[in-house]
DNA sequence: ATAGATGTTAGAGTATACTCGAAGTCAAGA
DNA sequence: TCTTGACTTCGAGTATACTCTAACATCTAT
C-alpha cells in the first residue's frame, strides 16, 4: 500500500495553492498524478521531484505552454533525455541574461541611492548643473552619458 | 527656440512603441511630457532621463503603478528627493533579492544540465537508483535532499 | 446516519501590461 | 489645394497567470 497526497496536502507542503495546482493541472503540466476511482488527484512521494522541477521552471521566469512542453518530454521517458537536457541548457542561458540584466539595473539603482544622498544633503535634485564642471563627480558624467545613448537611440535592442 | 521630439521621435529611439508610450501616459507615467496647441506630445531632450528612468523601474520588476508614484514625486521637486530616495533604496532591496533567487535557480538548472547529460550517456534518467550507495555522485544526494526538504514543506515561505 | 471538511469540474472574474483599430485632426510637400 | 503621413483619443482585444464561485460528489469522524 503506497502512501498518497490529496492535492490539500501538497498545497500545504509546497505553498502552492489547490487552485493553483488545479489550474496547472489543466494546462497539462500536472498528467503525471494518479486520480482514485472516484476521480480525486492522488500525489505520490516521487510526483514532488517533477512538481519540483515546475517550480524551478517557473520561478527561473519560463512560461507555463513551455514547462507544458517539457512535461510532455517528461512523460515519454528515456527517448527524450536530450531533448530535456536541451530545455535546461536554453534555461540556463536565458537565466544568465536575467541575472546580467537585472545586476546592470543594479548598478543604475546603486547610482540613483547615492545621487538622492547628494542631493538631499544640498536641496537640490540639480545641484550638480550649478557646480564647475572638474567638480562633478565623475558617477554624475558617467550616468548622463548613459541617457545621453538612450536619447541618441544606442542600443535599443533589447 | 527648442528642439522638440514628436512621439515616433521617441519610440524610434527608445525602441519603446509609441502605443506603449501613449499607454504609459495614459497611465500617468509621462505627465511631465508637454503638448502643442492642438495636442501633440512634444519631448524635450531633458524629458529623456525620466524616460530612462522609467524604463530602468519597468527593467527592475517595477509594476507601473508604482512608477506613476514614483513619478508624482518626480514632478513635485526637490520637497520629494528623500521619498524617492527611500523607493529607489527598497527597489535596490528587491533586486538583490530577485538576483538571489535567480542565482539559486541557476544552482539547480546547472544540475539539472549536468544530471540530464550523466543520464544521457547511460540512456536512463534513473540510473543513479540502480547503483550502490556510495558510487552514487554527492550532486545528486543533495539535490534529492532538497526535493526530500520541498516535500515536507521545508522553506515553503516565498 | 449525517454533518462538515475536502475533493471535483466548468466557467467566470481579476490583474497586469500591453497592443491594436477606428475615426478623426493637423502640418508639410507636390 | 490636396494628399500623405504622423499625430490624437477612446475603447476594445490579447496574453499570461492566476483566483474564485457555484454546484455537486465523496470521505471521515461522531
Amino acid at each position: 500500500m503506497e502512501k498518497y497526497y490529496t492535492i490539500g496536502d501538497v498545497a500545504a507542503r509546497t505553498g502552492i495553492s489547490a487552485h493553483t495546482l488545479r489550474y496547472y493541472d489543466k494546462e497539462g503540466l500536472l498528467s503525471f498524478v494518479k486520480r482514485s476511482e472516484s476521480g480525486t488527484r492522488l500525489f505520490t512521494k516521487e510526483d514532488f521531484e517533477p512538481l519540483y522541477t515546475i517550480t524551478v521552471l517557473k520561478k527561473s521566469g519560463m512560461p507555463i505552454k513551455k514547462i507544458r512542453e517539457f512535461m510532455t518530454l517528461y512523460l515519454q521517458g528515456n527517448k527524450t533525455i536530450h531533448d530535456r537536457y536541451v530545455m535546461f541548457n536554453e534555461q540556463r542561458q536565458s537565466l544568465l541574461e536575467q541575472i546580467a540584466e537585472l545586476e546592470d539595473m543594479l548598478k543604475i539603482v546603486d547610482y540613483k541611492c547615492w545621487y538622492f544622498q547628494e542631493a538631499e544633503k544640498r536641496g537640490d535634485i540639480n545641484y550638480y548643473k550649478k557646480l564647475p564642471e572638474q567638480e562633478v563627480d565623475q558617477r554624475i558624467i558617467e550616468f548622463n552619458k548613459i541617457v545621453d545613448d538612450f536619447r541618441e537611440g544606442v542600443a535599443k535592442e533589447d
